[in-house]
DNA sequence: CAAATATATGTAATTATTACATTTTTGTAA
DNA sequence: TTACAAAAATGTAATAATTACATATATTTG
């Protein structure tokens, strides 16, 4: 539980009232949402707030570092303010993006020894697809 | 160079013309294309050709294991024939998706050991993002 | 052949995302 | 404080990917 205001001065964002909303929201649920999501909950206080904004709030965030963008979802686009890294389990039934923890002391992100060194790198991402725990109980 | 006709046999799927013609453009052109891609350049030869029938066999294709999907990027779903293991790495310059073979004998997509058990795994994608070396050299 | 099934097509709808022009807010300096 | 410039937010409309669905055509099977 971070504060969004600092966080966001940290990374040398303005912190106006809906980028700290945005910022609080995606710090605060740990839900890989999409842009949908985060402006459907933050709608209802703040009745002004616009889609737009959301979009446009989320690409100065992406832009500068303050959180990852995730493709997992051929659906939409969804963010993650967790910076550390790590990978992302899609379940095909319920849709849910989980976090999969790197096993201590090996970050596999860390290993490209197969991209050419005259290739520049900025970000990976690991994406398993399948079946959760939940949705495999609830299958017979 | 597979015949397309033989593949699509081998995998179980009816090869209808407009299935083969697709697929033999995913087997020759290791580019990964998005739906526009094949349907722009299938068009000219086959004038009846839909849209929504290269998303249907798409589907059809990825539905039954034939192809693998990769949304590594946020514009368009991009299409491989490749069902080997390998990674993928997306110029954030010219947009150019390429193919990252593993090193010899090392697949990280073979450990998982960060997955629950109780989670059912079907597929593994490593993305990569960065500048490529052609377009870091016409950067000056 | 005829019925049943599998494929392909076309149109229209849906939805995520972006472009762009306008308005509002904020920071700053007289 | 006031004025002005820069930054931020908004709204509308456009774009573009994808899907829904109804129809038509082709293929398989009895
Ligand atoms: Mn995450
Ligand atoms: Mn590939
Ligand atoms: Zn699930
Ligand atoms: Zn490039």
């Amino acid at each position: 539980m971070q504060d969004a205001h600092e966080y966001l001065i940290a990374h040398n964002i303005h912190p106006s009232q809906q980028r700290v909303a945005v910022m609080r929201y995606l710090l605060d649920h740990h839900i890989h949402p999409t842009a949908d999501d985060i402006y459907t909950a933050l709608a209802p206080q703040m009745p002004t707030l616009s889609k737009t904004t959301i979009y446009n709030t989320l690409k100065v965030f992406a832009d500068a570092g303050a959180i990852q963008v995730i493709t997992i979802d051929e659906e939409a686009t969804r963010y993650d303010a967790t910076l550390l890294p790590h990978a992302h389990f899609k379940c095909q039934k319920c849709g849910l993006v989980y976090d999969i923890d790197f096993p201590a002391n090996i970050d596999p992100t860390a290993r490209q020894p197969e991209i050419p060194k005259d290739f520049e790198l900025t970000s990976v991402q690991i994406y398993y697809q399948g079946i959760c725990a939940k949705c495999k109980r609830n299958q017979n």
